[in-house]
DNA sequence: CCGCGGTAGTTAAAATTTCAAGGAGAGCTC
DNA sequence: GAGCTCTCCTTGAAATTTTAACTACCGCGG
């Protein structure tokens, strides 16, 4: 039995709606694609996740929380906007925040414009981590990715993602004006 | 200031030791492929789970499972080789099996052979959840990366990824013949 | 047979993430 | 300026994952 073609049925009724229709299974190639990626990607998550929490005492979401501040202006994001870079939801963004806080690499502060607004602020404490673990990190991240591939693998790679990631924005740039899509 | 590079000291004092020397940072073209894959792999896993959260009632890793069984003679598999295909430890696996096993999607079974072995087999309301679930999911797996990649893509990124994942192999084949390595 | 180290799988507890709601303020309209 | 809608962010509870034991059993060497 092929990944995810469970079924075996014959032709389909008629090719009308697009819904209905015996869908396009993958292909051969297609599948070792997709399961390469698909363990590749969970070990690799896995592996960072691990050396992370080891050398760092946190999984990487939450290191590239810390990484996204750094390097903002006054090391400090709006949550929303920090939530947005990092991919995730504003409530996980919220406990993550949460969190930190609790380890002192995190302070939040009122936003003066906005009442209802937080920033995020990365305190000394957070950039030292920073600074300690970041060599161990780009270390383990050389070893599993880069210096495992050419220079051109890494280029089209690149390319891949960044077609992937645009078809899954939310909403891209211009998220906020809508009327232009 | 770079992504993982938060120390802007001068040179190292001297190159000894691997470990305590200057780090070989991102480059800026690499940062920017790793971002891109760090994005897109988030995005791309997030997209997975709440399609198959809404269509099948499971997460992405719980449907994988389901497949891998489904794909194995008798639908079964012991534990600790359905934890070693799906990449996953064995403690997260039988939380999982637990949770299917509630769904009636997947069913214990002991083994005859070695007393201390369970068996996960795939019941057929497991096969039946599948079979209605599965076109949809492809379907979304090609929306999120086949349907955007040209074929020369696809194959760079299996080759990519088949790489990296090697690379994180806990052991890879033959991992209980250490000897041999 | 006994003891011993290693394997298969589970489990409790803690951490994290998801899901669904909710509080509070912004901003617009009439 | 009251009402309405939307945004920003948080929160509690449920679901999932991680971590660290822990039980039962296999297999080997004596």
């Amino acid at each position: 039995m092929e990944y995810m073609n469970t079924a075996s049925t014959s032709a389909p009724p008629s090719p009308v709606s697009a819904s209905a229709e015996e869908p396009r299974w993958l292909t051969d190639d297609e599948q070792r694609v997709w399961r390469a990626y698909i363990d590749a990607s969970t070990l690799l998550e896995d592996h960072l996740d691990r050396q992370l929490q080891r050398d760092a005492g946190m999984p990487h979401v939450y290191y590239g929380l810390l990484v996204k501040l750094a390097e903002s202006p006054r090391r400090r994001l709006r949550m929303t906007e920090l939530a947005m870079y990092a991919k995730i939801t504003r409530s996980r963004l919220s406990h993550a925040i949460a969190r930190l806080e609790k380890n002192g690499w995190v302070r939040r502060e009122d936003c003066p414009d906005d009442k209802r607004g937080q920033f995020a602020v990365l305190t000394d404490a957070g950039m030292e981590v920073l600074r300690e673990t970041a060599p161990g990190h780009v270390a383990a991240v050389r070893q599993a990715m880069f210096d495992r591939l050419t220079t051109e693998q890494q280029k089209a790679l690149g390319e891949i993602m960044r077609i992937v990631a645009e078809g899954l924005q939310p909403s891209e740039a211009g998220a906020d004006l809508p009327w232009l899509r």
